[in-house]
DNA sequence: CTTGATGCAAACACTTTGCAACGAC
DNA sequence: GTCGTTGCAAAGTGTTTGCATCAAG
């Protein structure tokens, strides 16, 4: 794979925040890159650590935080308990999840522009991004869904 | 308190799916609905011992296992990394956040209607709800980060 | 060099599970 | 009376922290 533009940005900006480009950080960064990975931290350390076995579950934590602070990284939840890590250099991120197997699927199509002027206005916020999940049912589980409601 | 619209929704949604109406989930379901509560798990299992100090962890924990398979909860993170719990029988949420201070506004207005009859029809899904949220720096926070950048 | 960042291991927090007893229906 | 549900306590995971060492700038 490529270095993405979303891990050279996310380098970018880490280090014009006055942080060290280390290569925990940089492994962390690329290891949420990789395949638009819908990742939870427990299951990002061991990615991390297949690709570099020396990095450790702390400094992925650490890490994850502080791309957080920085907005670099989102969380999500894709409709189940646990935090789920994305790489966010736009600030915005948009996933359609089936509600029977999880599926996941990731769109760009955004309508929220307008929505943003209105609340900035009424609210006095500047925003940065924004997030949205739309909860559904894919066409597999749908047929599946209407099979088991005429049982 | 009275007892609102969304608690009395929630418990027929769960007695209509073949559950049980004991009182360890109406608490939950009522701890929930109070004040649009913003609670992670460990939270809410306070919140629901201080009104009930009878009901276990476990239970709190089984009932929103319960509730979000049933769609009438909803997971959200708020820009942190634990998973907040929203009662949402309507199967939609609309979040603003401030990413310095955290404060958390709702709000209603919904521009998602075209994009869900737009994603229903290219993907072929069928939407149960959907989460919103946006991020960005509340009027008071705006104003320090303001000074900070030109100190 | 300096200082922020790291890896490790131990402490801590959170979540799940097995099971006997209970209570909603 | 039945069987789903509960509370408890223990087991299992996940996350954070203190600290000596390291390496990025």
């Amino acid at each position: 794979m490529l270095p993405s533009k979303d891990v050279h940005d996310s380098i970018e900006a880490l280090r014009r925040s006055g942080h060290k480009i280390t290569q925990a950080r940089r492994e962390v960064i690329e290891t949420l890159a990789e395949g638009s990975a819908h990742l939870t931290a427990p299951r990002l350390v061991e990615a991390v650590q297949e690709r570099a076995p020396g990095v450790g579950r702390a400094s992925v934590y650490r890490t994850l935080e502080l791309l957080t602070r920085l907005g670099l990284v989102q969380t999500c939840t894709l409709g189940g308990a646990a935090a789920i890590y994305v790489l966010t250099p736009t600030g915005n991120h948009h996933h359609v999840v089936c509600i029977d197997c999880h599926k996941t699927i990731e769109f760009d199509e955004c309508v929220l522009g307008q929505l943003e002027e209105q609340l900035a206005e009424t609210l006095g916020f500047q925003f940065e991004g924004h997030l949205v999940e739309m909860y559904g049912r894919c066409p597999d589980c749908l047929v599946n869904h209407l099979k088991a409601d005429s049982s």
